[in-house]
DNA sequence: GGAAGGTGCAACCTCTTGGTTGCGTTTCGT
DNA sequence: ACGAAACGCAACCAAGAGGTTGCACCTTCC
């Protein structure tokens, strides 16, 4: 539980979590998990170009920055996406598109002044 | 103009984007930036522990993502936002989101019945 | 029990990234 | 005109990221 209701979320943890969102093989497996539900590694690297490994790999950066998680079942690692750290993102996103709106306002009314 | 109106943020376009957001230097550029209107290279790199050739290397990144944009004026080379693409990174996220709510909903409606 | 499927682990390689230093060039101020 | 400020460019370096191959280990299914 790394950030939950309204607090905003620093920088020094959006960084990460930008960083792992910054690579198309994984924000493909982000996609595929959220359209197609939880899945196996193998399942994964079917339709991707990557080697398992890379996903394999791909995928402990993702669950490093909170964004997947991983349960085993028989034999296989099943991954889900984890929506709330996707709404961390969201909302420093939206933090600083406030601000800068705000910033614009301020300008805007100083030079009416 | 990379992006605009309501057209969904492609993956292919949305890594990169979230690659320049994921460097915990680049994001206090864009809060300094943000908050403090459009400084100089000098100006950035006066509050920031590295030099100010990683400065410059900094910004021409999150240039090249299309977050910010310069000109010159007289011997500086002064910064600004550009809020356009970060609504693009909002947009790509709250897609995401959305997506998986419907997911969910399907998965509930589906074990109801 | 034995073969096949699904993972985990480790070594290795290459290219990128973030950072530095050094130096040359343009512009401002006096 | 001349020193200082602001910047651009290039070389260089260490560390990390993304990818691969090879092999061992545990389940599952017949």
């Amino acid at each position: 539980m790394a950030a939950r209701g309204l607090r905003p979320v620093a920088t020094q943890e959006a960084a990460p979590l930008f960083a792992a969102l910054g690579d198309e093989t994984r924000l493909q497996l982000l996609a595929r998990l959220c359209s197609g539900g939880p899945l196996s590694i193998t399942g994964l690297s079917r339709t991707s170009a990557v080697s398992r490994q890379a996903i394999t790999k791909h995928l402990d950066v993702l669950s490093g920055a909170g964004l997947v998680r991983s349960r085993r079942h028989g034999r296989e690692r099943i991954w889900e996406l984890e929506p709330a750290r996707l709404d961390d993102a969201h909302q420093y996103l939206a933090g600083i598109s406030r601000q800068w709106d705000e910033a614009l306002g301020r300008l805007k009314s100083f030079v009416e002044r």
